[in-house]
DNA sequence: TATAATTGTGTAAGTACTTACATAAAAGTC
DNA sequence: GACTTTTATGTAAGTACTTACACAATTATA
């Protein structure tokens, strides 16, 4: 029984990485046939001083590697051990130290250099017999990983998934005490509630709608937990305020949801620009902002009078021409 | 520059490596940008436990995920310090210790099945672009491997290699003095020289080949390494005898070249027996003529006299018929 | 039914990496 | 020319494995 195979491509990773294992210990299991005090994987370091003419520094070699440099420092130490390297001062350079090999470090090279052809044939032998264009291949994952690496591929799926999770709601009566209360919590825990908010939050129809805003309401999963109002400041200027997420839902794109929908909402409404206030230290909202087309703006009192807060906030604006 | 890639299937372990690193380092990225704490590393154990109805022991783990039992021992120590799993005494046999999701592990596993599906979706999204089935040429490589591993290929190879570099020479009287030395260092080493010894190595086309044998010598990059006698005992029995390999030449193919030279001689002289007398002691000795077909015969006197060693040796023998 | 062999787990030590931090030298900048 | 920044190396600690060994419980065997 054979888990690992039985997840497929769910553990991709830990089935190539016990290939790699296996070739790694095949390697060291034919060096020790021939008695010879060497490890494969001090191959790619020792290979390299070798090949090139000039003596290599340690963050030289660990650059043409793509190693880290104490990983450079260990495999270098390892192979002064067995005589084989050894290195001098930089004369230019005081930093830094030059690695280059040794006699015995170029006579054993001398030696494994048709037993690496062994190796290489074997390995070719392998892929040949599989059908395999190894190389070929992990070539062309790499150039796929270097337009976009795997953490962030899967970090977007993730993302994306969220935010397909989240269905909007026009506003409706029923749903007016989620805009009071998503509100409420979100100025108790940052800000405090103003006198100004208690008006607005407990009337949004008067204070909002009536005056050709708009509120709206993210529902996840069957609950409400996420709103957003859209105030109108004329008629190509609105503003998007109000906008509360429930602490359980942060970092799930219901931020992002709702902001998206402000826009697409006061883009049909013919709007030229979408401003909003905020606060410096809320960073994830800021962040949200930017990475819509939101840039930082030059304050400017709003439509619908002052709060305390804004004496330290920011404010932004989206140009929708 | 990226000298692993130059080095092409040379480095193809280190370069495998590296791609394993970078999914398994992608993984942990995901988790952590989800405030999730939990690591790539510990999935094929966590899920594996999770994934079976009966509570599964240390050691069903390490066989099914082809790792070894402190592998799992120390992951399974990770896991129960995050919470995520517990174990308990195996009621029938006191030995064993069987591991299961606690409550936290099972609500962990819900939140994650969707993620693990985004992993696996990005993962198959890569493969794809890059045009390969990386699940199935895996598959075939671990076939190929499962039939004869790297290792093995490897040193078969160099075996080969080493084998087709030795040179057989036919006897001829300038070799004579190599005849003597060779033997003589080989005896020194192991027994003494007996006056057989001497008469023998002194005297090798009167004693060996005027009688009906034949001498060999192996030569390996212009310099004679090897050789060996073939004593005739009667029309269809032959012996191997006064095999010597210089110590320099050790464990590079020259015997078994020799030994293969002899049978094949002996064959073409209509030879129904092969047989030789060695000692229990020189174990790649015996070891080799084993694999080439000799079994362990019962002591019987041979046909040119005794030896002194011969006392505590062994006879083996080869049927040719 | 003793005794030997096997099995299951645990511990220690080693390896090959990593990240994080420290420090000295060099290079850039005002 | 005095600073800040960058670069090169080194060190420490952590991780995820491995092998080797120890020991107790179980199973096989004489």
């Amino acid at each position: 029984m054979d888990f690992v195979k039985e997840l497929g491509y769910l553990a991709i990773a830990s089935r190539m990485k016990r290939l790699t294992e296996h070739f790694m210990r095949g390697g060291s299991q034919a060096y020790k046939s021939l008695g010879i005090d060497f490890e494969p994987r001090w191959f790619t370091v020792f290979y390299l001083i070798y090949s090139q003419d000039e003596p290599l520094s340690i963050s030289e070699i660990a650059d043409s590697l793509k190693i880290s440099h104490p990983a450079v420092i260990q495999t270098a130490q390892m192979l002064v051990k067995k005589g084989l390297i050894k290195s001098f001062q930089d004369s230019q350079d005081r930093r830094v130290r030059r690695l280059v090999m040794t006699g015995k470090g170029k006579e054993l090279v001398n030696f494994l250099i048709p037993i690496w052809s062994d190796f290489e044939t074997a390995t070719v032998e392998v892929f040949e017999k599989a059908g395999v264009d190894m190389l070929g291949s992990i070539q062309r994952i790499e150039t796929c990983l270097d337009e976009e690496d795997i953490g962030s591929r899967i970090i977007n799926r993730i993302k994306q998934r969220q935010y397909e999770a989240v269905e909007i709601l026009d506003y409706s009566p029923e749903y007016k005490e989620h805009f009071r209360k998503l509100n409420y919590e979100w100025l108790d825990k940052y800000f405090r509630v103003e006198e100004l908010d208690k008006k607005i939050l407990m009337n949004p129809e008067k204070e909002i709608i009536q005056k050709g805003g708009d509120v709206i309401f993210a529902r996840l999963r069957g609950e409400i937990v996420g709103t957003a109002a859209i105030l109108k400041r004329d008629d190509e200027s609105y503003e998007i305020a109000k906008m509360a997420v429930s602490s359980e839902a942060q970092g799930v794109q219901v931020g992002r949801r709702l902001s998206e929908e402000a826009i697409a909402r006061v883009k049909q409404r013919g709007a030229k620009e979408l401003m909003l206030k905020t606060d410096h230290r809320l960073r994830a909202a800021v962040n949200l902002y930017r990475s819509l087309g939101f840039k930082l703006a030059k304050k400017e009192a709003t439509a619908d009078g002052k709060y305390e807060r804004d004496r330290f906030g920011i404010q932004m604006k989206l140009d929708l021409t």
